[in-house]
DNA sequence: TTAATATGCAACTATATGGTTGCAAATATA
DNA sequence: TATATTTGCAACCATATAGTTGCATATTAA
């Protein structure tokens, strides 16, 4: 199909599934489906479907209790992304001042 | 439209504008879009639709000269996507071993 | 056991996306 | 001046995407 870090970035790409992504992120507890769709606008198959995508990228899982699935947040995936940007980072403006990017180049 | 975070994950969620913008980074020289094109498999027309989403998200620059347009990468944007990653670094695994996440987090 | 709740599946719609081809216009070269 | 090169624009196509609704099913509660 596609490359992981595509797959990741397709993801993310979508204002809807990164707000959903947030929200499981700063949830304490993983949340079942509707009570998610409770917080959009969207119909919960809509938001089952931005699920599915998050879930495919890595970057959700969920387990099933009964007739309830509890969704939790996996921010891993983005490590990738991350890795992706960080051989930008020297082209950048301003990479210099950052501490970090400055450590990794003298490595 | 759409949000500038979200124009610029769009840009780069396609693997053949990554490239595209990529070769566009390495290059010592600014490059005229069929010398582009002539890297890549597709049709002219279908890279100039490409260079027009990357530069609608700032991620390249386009120079007319004569009948030629020279292209340039501008990686700048990519700090935004940048800062969206840093809040959810503090979520995933490893955060820790990274000396640059922890000085973001002492401070 | 009956009713309510949480969900998945399938079908459908509208629009966006990635790609193509054909043609016209501007610029450069012979 | 005639020809070749570089490009933009427009139309078109197939598929993907974001969303919907309707219905069946499993689990829980009354």
């Amino acid at each position: 199909m596609q490359d992981r870090i595509t797959t990741i970035l397709k993801a993310v790409a979508d204002p809807t599934r990164r707000e959903i992504f947030h929200a499981l992120v700063v949830a304490t507890t993983a949340l079942p489906i509707t009570q998610i769709s409770s917080q959009f606008d969207i119909s919960r198959q809509g938001i089952t479907k931005h699920l599915k995508t998050l879930e495919g990228a890595g970057l959700i899982n969920i387990d099933t209790k009964g007739r309830e699935r509890f969704c939790y947040a996996n921010p891993n995936p983005l490590k990738e992304v991350n890795q992706w940007l960080k051989f930008y980072e020297q082209f950048w403006d301003g990479a210099l001042d950052d501490l970090s990017n400055y450590l990794d180049n003298i490595s």
